[in-house]
DNA sequence: CTCGGCCTGCTC
DNA sequence: GAGCAGGCCGAG
């Protein structure tokens, strides 16, 4: 569910709330969860320690501790909440419910609440060394200056696989997802399905572009909330308001008029504009 | 590089 | 009941 913009703003929301606060208690649900990592470690590294701060790295979250961190991965639908006791929203669940793995307990009598139906997230605790390696194969943040065209351009070049499959890897763009692929490729006017080794330049500049676009509207709107995304707050997130083409199959391109395609590309639903996108 | 698998829930 | 869903990993 979440890509960089989502997760961005949950990012947010927690920096906001949690330094300073001290875990009190951790109760993990579901272990298959930390892939591996020993249920027993997991939560004698967060018991009575104190937030320091909260960072993004792709679609990771980390929690970061005196000693170690704290890594959430959302998978496909994990959500994190803070303190989410009210019944104010009818459409979201009293928590803790059936799909709440994971909860850390606060003081000043906030908790901590992961919920993952699908349970393609996951958690673990890094220390300082786990982290070099962790985050290793992924590219550039496409939102910092390290993310260059001239980089951009390489990581395309002489490439078999399209460019939807290119933008999808982590290694490339982290932090892009189905969504935000197939907006940033209608604002360059580029088809999903094209090879990369057949970008030339301006058409890589035009991209580049559209990718820093497309992410920075989406941390402005807050988010995509197609179905389920909301920040800890319960807020939902705006950017499927601007939304050009991703769920918009069968409606007409507000650009041109012609009827948005969806295909499967590099194994994804995938959305695009048959006039717009050559 | 592409495919299947990991899971549950929702819509048709 | 089938097919689909915002992600990632490992096998071939």
């Amino acid at each position: 569910m979440p890509e960089l913009p989502e997760v961005e703003t949950i990012k947010r929301v927690l920096q906001e709330l949690l330094p300073c606060k001290r875990i009190i208690d951790s109760e993990l649900h579901k272990p298959k969860l930390l892939r591996g990592q020993a249920p027993d470690y997991f939560n004698t590294c967060l018991r009575g320690q104190t937030i320091l701060q909260v960072e993004r790295r792709a679609k990771y979250l980390l929690i970061r501790l005196k000693q170690n961190s704290l890594l959430i991965h959302l998978g496909m639908s994990g959500q994190v909440f803070i303190d989410y006791q009210n019944k104010k929203k009818k459409q979201l669940p009293d928590l803790p419910d059936k799909h709440t793995h994971f909860i850390l307990y606060l003081d000043k009598q906030q908790v901590l609440y992961y919920r993952d139906p699908r349970m393609f997230g996951r958690l673990q605790i890094l220390t300082a060394e786990d982290e070099l390696n962790y985050f290793k194969s992924l590219g550039p943040e496409p939102l910092s200056k390290a993310f260059t065209v001239d980089g951009f351009a390489q990581a395309l070049s002489g490439k078999e696989a399209s460019i939807k499959s290119l933008l999808l890897n982590q290694k490339i763009t982290p932090g892009m997802g189905n969504i935000y692929t197939d907006e940033a490729l209608f604002l360059s006017g580029i088809r999903p399905d094209k090879k990369g080794k057949m970008l030339k330049h301006p058409a890589i500049q035009k991209l580049y572009n559209a990718i820093k676009t497309v992410l920075k509207n989406g941390i402005r709107a807050k988010g995509t909330s197609i179905s389920d995304f909301y920040d800890p707050n319960k807020q939902k997130g705006k950017f499927q308001l601007q939304l050009h083409v991703y769920g918009k199959q069968e409606n007409p391109c507000h650009r041109c008029g012609t009827t948005i395609r969806k295909a499967v590309v590099a194994q994804r639903g995938t959305h695009w504009c048959p006039s717009c996108q050559k």
